[in-house]
RNA sequence: GCGAAAGUGGCGGAAUUGGCAGACGCACCAGACUUAGGAUCUGGCGGGGAAACCCAUGGGGGUUCGAGUCCCCCCUUUCGCACCA
């Protein structure tokens, strides 16, 4: 061997990430409008969002795992020749903001700003495929006088109002949050925090005020997860029930004469023997009024209230009362009932003061029994039989399949009639009616902090409350104010700010130096973005009425019952304002699951953080982003594994390589040259060809279906190892360069949702002029599909006994007698009877024998 | 306490409609290539057994020719709700 000759190694490219992620980045950026939504397109459009993200600096794995889904999403849609419309945009009001500013000494604004910078530069590397030219910042003039000039609207329409109430008030964001915003009786942001009680003066929007059609809505939302719709109904909670005034006799104080209390069970009303009241009713103000003794313990009833409330376990406090000394007239028996105060009843649900029935209540039952208070069967089991002697009931009974006794004109009544019967009766005479009570209170939204939409209000001496005036808005959010943690609303302090003019008197006005929740925000942001940049409304109807409603919205659970719900009454108020056509912002939803490592969720204080910026340093944003769809289903909680990403990464080399060794013999050039010459395809290639239809249509079905990403990954590396295992049929020509050009081809277009950069780049290395973003999908072909011969295994009662393989398509009589031509069934069915033969067709064949 | 979801190899997880349990990946083992390998390729990999076979989807019962899948009871975990009158 001449020595002059070197050895040709055939080396392997290296698949470099890095390189390739980098090359395509650049040339991205080169292009604003790579993603754009088209304007005018006679195309199917297709919305596709994913929540915006709160600027708090880096993206985190979380983040990566939401966009990843909702990118592949669009990537297929934009594929299979859709109109896509995927926008992003910024969440940025929001404390903590405020607390960064204090805490490195950098205006909001800047922090925030900067932050935005990073994260979308982020989202950038990642390959997200956004629509920039829409993005929206929520923070900014242009996007919150919208929000300005919706609370105006809301103003008008009598759905904002102000009111003096107790609200709750969380001392480390030294704000005002609203209920939803109350977790097990924190703070959702410092869930080890309290929240506490104050009473305030407050804007509140009159959500409930739709919470009727909220709750019915619900069952419209097929495409939302019902543990998203039970939550919500669960919040707001609705009730069917009866009012019914208790007559105190004599004025009490100003707070009035009678009790009216609630109840959804106004048929055991003969069975009340004391009415209730929560210790913060304002009748227990005016009882105490002149009763030191009495009032301090009231005062103890509600310091025993508040504890249980701040420790997030009102179920389990010990029930305690006091006896007022005074009686209240049951409208119904006409008999005085005395009234007592209890620590267990709730100031802010229904009235704030029932009728206590003890032997159909449980827990008044419990009371009744601690203070030794009358116990007045009424309901009894309904007999089947009306012969049938009554039997008593263990108590408490609190079922309402039942029926009256003792209880005057309606004993013998079922429960159900006597409900609706006795409301009608109260309702005539005068003293209560039928009702129906929500769980769901107005939204509060005044925050006493810096970083938030100004509420356009102002305060004149002469007209009271008056609205800034449309054409004054923006009302600007100064910069340069001092927030620090002294409480009070920052924007108080800021003179030029406060100090204006009353535009219906000219005279001096104070301007409202609260914000706005941040959630009011994001009820609306989704909108804007179909047309982002206008500055003569929110929107434009008609451009948002050809978006709406949004196709797929995706993003985590713990918005189910806060952001979800504000932003369908929000849609709900712009359709009643004429503002937009759909009842409901989102037509499908999806909820991903958490990201845990180390059996829990990523958290700086356990040391068990994956940052995004470190993956794709390391792996490349490919890989990052495939593994996060590939460790389990997107619904899942993922339990992230370094070495799981690890193997991503192989995979994507592997493929690189094998395209890489082959594409220089698959370009569009030599696949013309070839193609005119294959005959009939040898098995081979007919296993190539079957596997990689049967990979499109797995992979397509997913997508138009259950979203089991995981499983389209594991069929493209199927496909990947079935190509690796044909390497020999290549080599030996057995496989058509046609086929295998076209097998290439459509790897890239699968992997291309999952794995942008890598699937751009194989792309090019096959010569493909056209551009990858839009090319169309990979058509799936049933017949191509097909298998020739199927293996079917066979069983004889139930177990595996052997496997036969026949033609696809043989007949059941033919299969069945192959089956029990085979050796080891034959062996396994000597000498025993035949009973039943089961053949499911193309599946399995189950002999029964005794 | 109420409601929902889940429980499958050493690990993450497949099994879409009741039809071959463990796809795919990780880890591990063996081999090939190699100066070397933490690269790559090939093969193995639930448990028991020499094998034939047997056992196995949290536990126990049931329905069925056939059950991870359906039904009943129980256990565990996660989530939501929790005096809502």
């Amino acid at each position: 061997m001449p020595q002059e000759e070197k050895t040709v190694v055939i080396r392997d490219e290296r698949y470099d990430a890095q390189r390739i992620e980098t090359k395509w980045f650049e040339r991205w950026q080169q292009d604003e409008s790579l993603y754009a939504a088209e304007p005018d397109s006679t195309k199917p459009k297709y919305y596709v969002l994913e929540m915006l993200p709160y600027p708090s600096g880096a993206l985190h794995m979380g983040h990566v795992r939401n966009y990843s889904i909702g990118d592949a999403l669009a990537r297929y849609m934009w594929m299979n020749g859709y109109n896509v419309l995927h926008p992003m945009g910024w969440d940025s009001f929001g404390l903590p903001a405020e607390n960064a500013a204090i805490a490195n000494n950098t205006p909001p604004r800047e922090w925030t700003l900067r932050n935005i910078a990073n994260m979308k530069a982020q989202m950038k590397r990642l390959g997200f495929g956004y629509d920039w030219s829409r993005e929206v910042t929520t923070c900014l003039p242009e996007y919150y006088r919208w929000n300005q000039w919706f609370f105006l609207k809301l103003f008008e329409k009598g759905l904002a109002y102000r009111k003096k109430s107790k609200v709750n008030w969380c001392p480390k964001c030294c704000t005002v949050l609203a209920n939803e915003q109350v977790v097990a009786g924190n703070c959702w942001r410092h869930e080890d925090t309290p929240v506490e009680q104050r009473e305030l003066e407050q804007w509140f929007l009159r959500i409930t005020q739709y919470a009727e059609e909220l709750l019915r809505d619900l069952d419209r939302l097929k495409g939302w997860p019902d543990k998203v719709a039970t939550m919500q109904r669960n919040w707001i909670g609705r009730s069917e029930g009866a009012l019914v005034d208790f007559d105190l006799g004599g004025t009490v104080g100003p707070a009035g004469s009678t009790i009216s209390v609630f109840t959804t069970r106004v048929d055991t009303i003969y069975g009340a023997t004391s009415v209730q009241l929560a210790p913060e009713h304002p009748l227990v103000a005016d009882m105490t009024a002149k009763d030191p003794e009495l009032r301090a313990k009231v005062d103890q009833l509600i310091a025993e209230q508040r504890k249980a409330k701040e420790i997030g376990d009102i179920g389990a406090i010990e029930k305690h009362g006091v006896n007022t000394g005074r009686f209240a007239r049951n409208p119904f028996t006409e008999q005085p009932v005395p009234v007592w105060v209890a620590n267990y009843i709730l100031m802010d649900y229904g009235t704030g003061a029932i009728m206590s029935v003890p032997a159909h209540d449980e827990r008044d039952y419990e009371f009744a029994k601690k203070y030794n208070l009358e116990i007045r069967l009424v309901i009894v089991p309904r007999p089947d039989d009306p012969d049938e002697t009554v039997v008593e009931p263990a108590l408490p009974f609190t079922t309402l399949n039942g029926s009256l006794v003792n209880s005057g004109p309606f004993s013998g009544l079922d429960c159900e009639e006597a409900i609706q019967k006795m409301s009608e009766h109260a309702e005539k005479k005068g003293f209560g009616k039928a009702t129906v009570t929500f769980r769901l209170k107005d939204w509060g939204i005044s925050r006493q902090r810096y970083w938030g939409t100004p509420i356009p209000m102002l305060y004149c001496e002469k007209d009271g409350i008056v609205p800034v005036a449309e054409k004054d808005l923006p009302v600007i959010l100064p910069e340069q104010v001092d927030i620090t943690l002294t409480g009070g609303s920052p924007l108080g302090r800021v003179p030029e700010f406060v100090n204006a003019t009353c535009p219906k008197c000219g005279g001096p006005a104070r301007r409202e130096t609260d914000t706005m929740d941040t959630f009011v925000d994001s009820s609306w942001y989704f909108y804007r973005y179909t047309d982002a940049h206008n500055d003569r409304v929110p929107f434009d109807s008609k451009t948002a009425g050809y978006w709406f409603p949004i196709d797929q919205y995706i993003g985590g659970v713990e918005h189910a019952i806060l952001h979800l719900i504000y932003s369908r009454f929000w849609t709900k108020f712009m359709r009643d304002m004429g503002l937009v056509k759909n009842d409901e912002p989102a037509e499908r939803l999806f909820t991903q699951g958490m990201i845990i490592k180390d059996g829990a969720k990523m958290s700086k204080s356990l040391g068990n953080v994956v940052t995004p910026d470190e993956m794709v340093a390391r792996y490349g944003a490919d890989s990052a982003r495939m593994y996060t769809l590939f460790a389990t289903s997107p619904d899942s909680e993922l339990d992230w594994q370094d070495s799981g990403i690890e193997g991503i990464q192989r995979f994507l080399a592997r493929v690189y390589r094998f395209v890489a060794r082959h594409a220089p013999n698959s370009s569009a050039q030599a696949r013309r040259a070839a193609s005119s010459s294959d005959g009939p395809l040898l098995p081979e290639a007919r296993q190539i060809q079957r596997k990689l239809h049967k990979t499109i249509k797995r992979v397509s079905d997913d997508f138009r279906g259950r979203w089991h990403f995981n499983t389209c990954v594991a069929a493209i590396m199927e496909l990947v190892n079935e190509l690796y295992a044909a390497e020999d049929a290549i080599a030996k020509g057995a496989i058509p360069v046609s086929l295998l050009a076209e097998t290439q081809r459509d790897l890239a277009l699968l992997l291309a949702p999952f794995a942008p950069y890598l699937a751009h780049e194989l792309w090019e290395m096959l010569g493909e002029p056209e551009s990858l973003l839009r090319a169309p999908w990979p058509k799936y072909d049933p017949a191509l599909a097909k298998e020739e011969e199927i293996e079917i295994p066979v069983q004889v009662n139930g177990k595996l006994r052997s496997r036969i393989t026949v033609p696809a398509d043989l007949g059941g009589d033919e299969v069945k007698g192959r089956a029990l031509a085979d050796e080891k069934v034959k062996a396994a069915i000597a000498g025993k009877q035949v009973v039943n033969v089961i053949i499911v067709p193309g599946k399995l064949v189950n002999i029964v024998v005794r």
